[in-house]
DNA sequence: CCAAAGCTCCCACTCAGCGGAAGCCTCCTC
DNA sequence: GAGGAGGCTTCCGCTGAGTGGGAGCTTTGG
């Protein structure tokens, strides 16, 4: 009695992108029951897409049998956002040249600060943010800069949510965030110290797209530094304004594909 | 009469896939009916497809109506082989800043080389490389190192291929090429003149990952700087020599996703 | 105002997808 | 090296998710 229990309403489309969605959370490679598992798949659907996706190039199968995503997966997606990529990095890179401090740009997506680039030596090594990778917006500087010259709405609806507390040091009241948050616009920087992470600091400018604000530059240092940390400023306010003029050109919405998009 | 020229054999994890390639050739956004067209597929199929995809924020809508790939796709993406570009990252920024040219990582895919990381700053600009781009291996001082030191099998299987011809300066005779693919592995480096593109020459050293070639490491110059590009060697080999001791470790599989792996 | 191009929606047919279960294969343990 | 456990692959007949032509809509431009 073949199809017994299928769950109905479920399309293919959304059973291959929750196989590729389930090594979001996994540091390493999975075992094709790994998946199953984590897309709620019975095992031999998941066995039969997971073929396919890894025909494609999608997903890579290693000698001992588990998965891992594709670097078809990943060539394709450097496509992405690439016009602001390009444009920004090489000035990413020379503010850690010019600071020698782990630098990066971040944008936002929904309540989160998303990091697109980051540069660092082999020196240092505070690491919390990663390419890729999202943070809470009111814990690292980037975020609370993007927030603090957003729309009122989008500052309102993040205000009305319990806010994460990665560390104890995280500013979580939302009163005294918002004030916060009203001291930075009228300043131009945010900064923060140990609200991701104990033992660094960070300071970031905003960087701003046909008026509206468009992504957060920053960087990160060990708390030792914290002190010294607004000496950066020039520079970070120099660089910013770099970034601003090499994307000034580029339309907004082709810089980075995060429109959602309605239909009908 | 419903369902009247369907194609059957397709199935919707390779149209699905289709859309998500489309996006590889071109530059910017696509309308639905570019994608279907490039996709192979009727319009209401695509549209229909193409939906669920943006939905879940794998293609994202431009206000104007066009799609482009999404964020979600590259947040995802960014977990391929980032073990390697974690690993190498720091150090191929120091290249950078050691030498002030632009430097790259590449690593084998097929028949071309592969651009895992790229480190470049303000001020230089020949660009012909970019992170997740290919380019073939014979015209490329990153792809003759890869191919000089690679098992004789693939090298020999490279050689019996017509050989592009990018400028009027690329090798494409295959005997003289393996001789100097010989004199390469004696050297322990390749360079190129003018072989990707007029005004810009390379070199590179090899990577080597238990004991097997893993990557090119190489820098792009003006060709200007042509005659003293040997001049950068020493650094090169040395930073080679740090990531073959940071990526140690890792176990070659895990490094990046490109096996293809066979089922049954 | 009309026409053309492009997008969205509809709907009944049908085959691609389904998934339980049986059979493998690999790697332990004793 | 027998026995067992865990995980992967294959099989197969049923069925509803997917299909795509076409109608209708919206937008653009002349």
């Amino acid at each position: 009695m073949a199809g017994g229990s299928r769950e109905p309403g479920r399309s293919v489309t959304s059973k291959v992108l929750a196989i590729l969605e389930a090594f979001e959370s996994s540091r390493g490679a999975l075992s094709l029951t790994d998946i199953a598992e984590k897309s709620g798949l019975p095992l031999s659907t998941a066995h039969r897409l997971v073929n396919e996706l890894t025909d494609w190039g999608f997903l890579s199968r290693e000698p001992n049998g588990r998965y891992q995503l594709g670097i078809r997966l990943w060539e394709l997606a450097q496509n992405t956002g690439r016009q602001l990529r390009d444009a920004a990095q090489p000035y990413v890179q020379d503010l850690f040249s010019l600071t020698g401090e782990t630098a990066h740009l971040a944008v936002r997506a929904g309540h989160d600060v998303l990091y697109i680039d980051r540069v660092y030596g082999s020196k240092r090594v505070p690491r919390a943010s990663r390419v890729g990778g999202r943070l809470p917006m009111h814990a690292t500087a980037v975020g609370k800069v993007i927030l603090a010259f957003e729309d009122d709405w989008v500052r309102d609806a993040y205000l009305n949510r319990d806010l994460e507390r990665p560390t104890a040091h995280t500013h979580i009241d939302p009163r005294k965030f918002a004030e916060e948050l009203a001291q930075i616009r009228a300043q131009g920087y945010a900064t923060t110290l140990e609200e991701v992470r104990l033992g660094s600091c960070s300071i970031a400018v905003p960087v701003f797209h046909t008026g509206r604000i468009g992504a957060g530059l920053g960087l990160v240092l060990p708390t030792s530094h914290a002190s010294t940390m607004t000496r950066h400023l020039p520079v970070l306010k120099g660089i910013a304004v770099q970034i601003e003029r090499a994307t000034a050109r580029i339309p907004l919405e082709t810089l980075i594909g995060m429109h959602r998009g309605g239909r009908g």
